[in-house]
DNA sequence: TAAATATACATAGCAGGGGGAGATATAGCG
DNA sequence: CGCTATATCTCCCCCTGCTATGTATATTTA
């Protein structure tokens, strides 16, 4: 991703391709322009950073993938879906992400009164 | 830290350092502690993680130290206080962290409808 | 006195994840 | 043919938090 919040993805980054996945099955390429669009660009993943992702929660078994080969021809496709395994791990993310946000959030929070 | 979300305090741990100096100017030990206690043990920080951070905060000019010896004797403890410059970067942090939540949270959300 | 613990700072080296950059391959367009 | 878009894969770098250790002071305990 680009901007000055590059760190901020990780530890978000396996959460959010999961969550991609889980709303519907779909492949490496396809994932990244979703994120994209559905951040107004504010999130453009690269391939270096995704597809080992993706590699990790397949071995995990989090995810499944089946090659779709389009009629004929053309540029064969990965596609991923969520396993029941993946969908506890998804759960356990989100409650996690979420629980991480509110700790943050009040830890941040407070005027200051140093001089 | 200790914990499952070890990768998501990455990008955030500056963030937190800088909102504890800036609420009152204190040292590296005790900021260790502030953080312990105020999420109840969730984070524990590292000497390891917390001394490079106050040395990179201090190096870009958001934070200012000084040496306290106490009378005629005891260990010596380096204050840091916010700078107007750190203030700046704390409001601008702050932004980035609100802003990234919100992001990561709408991506994070809606129904699986796959299969 | 000695050992253990807490306070307090510093740093060398490690591990893991995200990015950069390039390779490979198919396909459409001018 | 070159350019662009689609689509996957992989090597290597960099950054950051952690492990581990070293140094030193002070207090408690035996």
């Amino acid at each position: 991703m680009t901007g000055p919040d590059k760190e901020l993805l990780r530890g978000t980054l396996e959460l959010i391709v999961l969550s991609i996945i889980a709303r519907q099955r779909s492949y490496g390429y396809s994932i990244i322009n979703t994120i994209k669009q559905q951040t107004e660009g504010r999130i453009e993943l690269k391939e270096g950073s995704l597809y080992p992702v993706l590699y990790r929660l397949e071995d995990a078994g989090a995810i499944e993938s089946v090659w779709h080969h389009p009629e004929g021809r053309g540029v064969p496709r990965k596609y991923y879906r969520i396993t029941p395994e993946g969908k506890k791990r998804l759960a356990q993310l989100r409650k996690e992400w979420h629980d991480y946000v509110r700790l943050v959030t009040a830890l941040i929070e407070g005027g200051s009164k140093d001089g």
